[in-house]
DNA sequence: GAGAAATGGATCCTATAGGAAAGTTCGTAT
DNA sequence: ATACGAACTTTCCTATAGGATCCATTTCTC
């Protein structure tokens, strides 16, 4: 039971790389191949995805991308009619893109306040580099506006992180709140505001005034989904 | 590509009544069952579950299994270890435990206001009616605490839907509170202060008064956790 | 000519078989 | 007696085959 010999073990661990030779990475591979098709919109919104279609396509056999659909269905990405087959999950209609900023309003200035309070040098550090590593790219191709969306991802997590509330956490990163909006606006949205705006709540949190970081989350939020999302939902 | 011919689903929801008869069942009992296996603690929290000795016990196949337990793991209720299997989750820290509360207490007291505040003759009827369904019973047996938990999980689930908003319904219903709580606390929780304060709780909502009713979901959710969990927790 | 029924095709669902990796056990040398 | 090494067992992972169901097209009848 106890392994407590010291055999060395040096060759497991001699390089920091990850030596995870190939990990049971075909069914999580298939299941990031599928979530990136959806962001992509190269599977449109409400259309049919074949199991064995998508297995012949990526080169597997069904099994782990019915795997992998299973959990997309759990996650609501995609939806499941019994006998008849997946389908790709439709567009957020604007009711429900309401009710999703509204959540949004109820967890993250909580989360933003939260994160104030508990406050450590390392967190503020983490804070800054992630807002320092999103330089606004002049170019403003695809690709770039799908990094601006991994980085605001990736911003807001952060600050879930750093409130210390895994289940707060979970119910942001559950929402997939950024691929229904990159699945929705294919154009540009992120912009120099929105990266000035991450700025002012990083330095609320990291400066320790879970008023200020709460107001300014809100604040943030509250643009984003009525001069930023809303508007171009009519057009 | 373009898919313009859209002449499908309008005799979907003719009728409210889901005409599903019983389709594709295995694949969902498969997981109903494992769920049910689950809080049960038939499995062991953090025991190992053999996706072939689970298809032999339910004489099925692996398939079916391997989808379900992929559903599982999506949900946080089983943990997948790449190339070792599949385990039950472990039961929930104290630390968890209260992270569990305190991000009840960020969603429900609002999610009761809000009920308060749309409450329709309808929805105060469906409120009544649960509350109404489980009368205390005097035998203190195993499914009568388990029918408990699930009027518990029910009314819950029921204040959720009646705020209007799905995002924190299925917030709620993805934290597995009641399946947590269950496993954890194998005796009896929920009593006769329960059943009352659910009954505080209804008639604030089904009389339109937000404020009530988001202050005694408050507080039934602070006693329920540092007055009936908190103190089985230590014994 | 229009509607309904039957047939063909495609897809999904389940079951089984083979290959690979990890854990375990036993034997042997020090 | 202990530690190392090799073979075995168990388990998972992938692929393929067969049975059942649903959708579409065609054909027959009124």
């Amino acid at each position: 039971m106890g392994r407590a010999q010291d055999t060395e073990s040096a060759s497991v661990s001699e390089f920091g790389i990850e030596m995870l030779p190939r990990r049971s990475a075909l069914a999580d591979e298939v299941h990031e191949a599928v979530k990136e098709l959806l962001m992509d919109q190269r599977i449109a919104p409400g259309s049919r995805m074949s199991i064995d279609g998508l297995a012949r396509e990526l080169g597997v056999s069904p099994t782990p991308v019915r795997e992998a659909l299973a959990r997309l269905e759990s996650a609501e990405l995609v939806v499941k009619e019994p006998l008849r087959g997946y389908r790709a999950a439709p567009l957020l209609t604007r009711e429900q893109l309401d009710d999703l900023y509204r959540f949004r309003l109820l967890i993250e200035p909580w989360a933003a306040a939260r994160a104030a309070e508990r406050i450590t040098s390392d967190g503020a550090a983490r804070l800054r580099a992630e807002v320092d590593s999103c330089d606004m790219p002049d170019e403003n191709s695809y690709a770039a506006y799908k990094e601006l969306t991994a980085h605001d991802d990736r911003f807001h997590v952060l600050i879930a992180e750093l409130a210390g509330s895994a289940q707060v956490r979970s119910a942001f990163e559950r929402t997939h709140c950024h691929l229904h909006i990159f699945r929705l606006y294919f154009d540009r949205v992120i912009g120099t505001k929105t990266l000035e705006e991450h700025g002012a709540i990083a330095e609320s949190i990291a400066s320790g005034d879970p008023g200020a970081a709460e107001l300014a989350m809100r604040t943030h939020l509250e643009v984003a989904s009525q001069q930023r999302l809303r508007p171009l939902y009519d057009s």
